[in-house]
DNA sequence: TTATTTATCAGGATATTTTCCTAAGTTATT
DNA sequence: AATAACTTAGGAAAATATCCTGATAAATAA
């Protein structure tokens, strides 16, 4: 047992459900909540500013989502150690989160001890995947049935994410920071790429598979 | 009871349902189904030709929808008889469905027996709508939430759900025999009545009130 | 019955968006 | 070091959406 505690950095836009964690942590003697943020960009600035050990991250967040983020803090530090802790369930989001640079994986579902342990094993240098995720992933992987959205890069993913809640080109240019035409290009390349023609179908195939709802 | 039969018109887009039906009509000694068509258009056509008493009529089909062929056929007699046998059960359906000029309407979940009695009904001039979704109407009406499609005119809500359905402006042009100006124009509108701004936001609206499945 | 409103339908003009092509810089991968 | 994949974005043309206007037809009110 180390004597420096593992400072954790909350990132949820929910501050209930901040507090939430932040009292399960408590009761964790060599864990320590050293900051929260409530959204991705505040996420970043705090990881900057405080080098927590390990950072616990909700994906699904106004502004740049937890994927965003991930990605940022990534590419500052390499070694950020990142437990995305979402509500959902859907293996998509696993395989977006681990190719952002995430290590470990749980849902609100989990229970809650879980939580503490896979801290632990993120601040140990080791990875930490909801057991019941991992298993649906290696049965995906051997039927090789991969989800329709597998082919998507992390970009792509992002800005399907954002067609099927409702936001417009310009307005998924903005939040994201790119420009115009290149939403729009990329647009186009998702519909291709999903086997869509309209907005309408996207969505109704994100809603499917419970990446929106509805 | 009088010595003719009551001459039907079932129109569904499935045989297999059709069959159903038939049978089960054919334990009515009144009945006498004397025609089938698997689409609004056919339907149009088949009640020009043989006058039924009574057209028995699912919603969704390809082609012109339910709630068009009821239109066209009212326009040709404005006595016709439509009972309409539909799974939508939202409320939505049945008052476009009412005003399109059905004077009946089941859903499938009904009890058999309902829809000979219900054909009967029709028959003699009267109007049948299903218990259950009378009971829900006048709980709606009594509390003045309306739907948000009830500020929708039939044409409206009929391009709302093509809209929905992953069609776009041409394909919808094309199979309401429309110009594409038109549907265009509408388009806007109804995005406007109901307060999205992009076709994403309009499926997902449909969505929740089960006008569309996922 | 006549007047007024509402619904349907669509053209014109203009703006906005999408699509397809191309290309440069970046990051993995071999 | 080289090939491949990803990200980014501009230009040009095509497709769509928007706003305005107007003509019928049908329903509703006066």
């Amino acid at each position: 047992m180390s004597e420096k505690k593992i400072r954790i950095l909350l990132v949820d836009d929910h501050a209930v459900v901040r507090a939430g964690y932040r009292m399960l942590l408590k009761n964790s003697e060599d864990i320590e909540v050293v900051a929260e943020a409530d959204s991705g960009e505040r996420a970043c600035k705090a990881f900057a500013d405080l080098k927590p050990d390990v950072v616990v991250m909700d994906l699904s967040m106004p502004g740049i989502g937890g994927l965003e983020a991930i990605r940022r803090i990534i590419a500052r530090d390499t070694n950020a150690k990142i437990l995305v802790f979402s509500m959902h369930e859907d293996t998509v989001f696993v395989e977006q989160a681990l190719q952002a640079g995430a290590q470990g994986y749980l849902t609100k579902s989990s229970a809650p001890e879980i939580l503490v342990e896979a801290i632990k094993e993120l601040a140990a240098g080791r990875s930490h995947i909801d057991s019941e995720i991992v298993q649906r992933l290696a049965i995906q992987k051997s039927r090789g049935k991969d989800s329709p959205f597998s082919g998507l890069s992390t970009r792509e993913f992002e800005i399907f994410c954002l067609l099927a809640e409702g936001l417009n080109t310009s307005e998924i240019a903005k939040r994201l920071s790119l420009s115009y035409k290149t939403v729009a290009n990329y647009s186009t390349q998702i519909k291709s790429k999903l086997n869509v023609s309209t907005i309408a179908e996207l969505a109704r195939l994100a809603i499917r598979h419970n990446i929106v709802n509805p």
